[in-house]
DNA sequence: AAGAAAGGTTAACTTATCTAACTATTCTAT
DNA sequence: ATAGAATAGTTAGATAAGTTAACCTTTCTT
């Protein structure tokens, strides 16, 4: 069983469950898509464009674009426009309301994942850090 | 950095980057959806129905239908009756023409990812190795 | 001041998916 | 034996996810 396919059982199986659970919660609790919710990390994390978020997150500007649509419109996200640079548009999250409801989501699908990361031994979960860390790396080289 | 952290800044963007790649070379050269390449990739591990694949994928049943019936057309699949149990279609890569396709669509996007894993020193392999192997695992447990 | 570059949106389209409902076949338990 | 449950798969109808191409604004470059 080489690395690459390892790679393939456990990355996109990962994934794919990993957006189930967000459909779940984040879709059916509150009415987000999981893109938004993706997006809606991003903002908090301080990825504050819709550039910057489409450039973190391999997708196109439109995609993002139209995903920060639905959060303004649901009042989770305000666009500003930079005084400096009025290309820019600053994303913001807004109103407490707002922060509430996406506190909630967070707590909900982290829960699911610790709970998972819990059955492993603290050696076990150091490893796995280890492991991501790196597979986080090979990731961020750009195409040739 | 919680190791939950870890997990979001690494699994999603790994996938995303993935499917790109996969989109680049299935669809655009061989004309396959990244949905496609993906049933393949099962079938040719030997999962061969419907809905064995629908579970390993965390995919509905409709969804893996369809794209089996892209793969159908195309004439990379054939679809066989289990005359033991009728309700069963057993799915088989076909031609030898199907096969070399599929083939080369599995090199060059294993060569992409051989090409990240290369930049990795061995230990360092064995580490991601040892990490996928755990993401594997807890992602295997089953919702309560 | 012209042209390139950057940020963002709109439009049109394709792919990816889901749930619900249906057909066909087989299993189960009386 | 047979009614009802369960399993495998597909169809239908919907929505979500995401692309490229083209366009507007604003800023940078020279």
């Amino acid at each position: 069983m080489t690395l690459i396919e390892k790679f393939w059982e456990s990355v996109p199986t990962a994934w794919f469950r990993t957006r189930a659970r967000i459909r779940h919660t984040a879709a059916e609790q509150f009415g987000l898509t999981v893109e938004q919710f993706q997006v809606l990390r991003r903002i908090r994390h301080g990825i504050d464009s819709v550039s910057a978020i489409a450039a973190d997150k391999n997708a196109s500007r439109p995609a993002v674009s139209a995903a920060v649509d639905g959060l303004v419109t649901r009042g989770l996200v305000a666009r500003q426009t930079d005084e400096q640079d009025r290309r820019h548009i600053h994303l913001t999250l807004t109103t407490p309301a707002g922060q509430t409801a996406l506190s909630a989501i967070y707590e909900q699908t982290d829960a699911w994942l610790a709970q998972r990361l819990t059955t492993l031994t603290p050696v076990e979960q150091e490893q796995l850090q280890t492991g991501l860390e790196l597979l986080k790396k090979i990731m961020e080289i750009s195409e040739q």
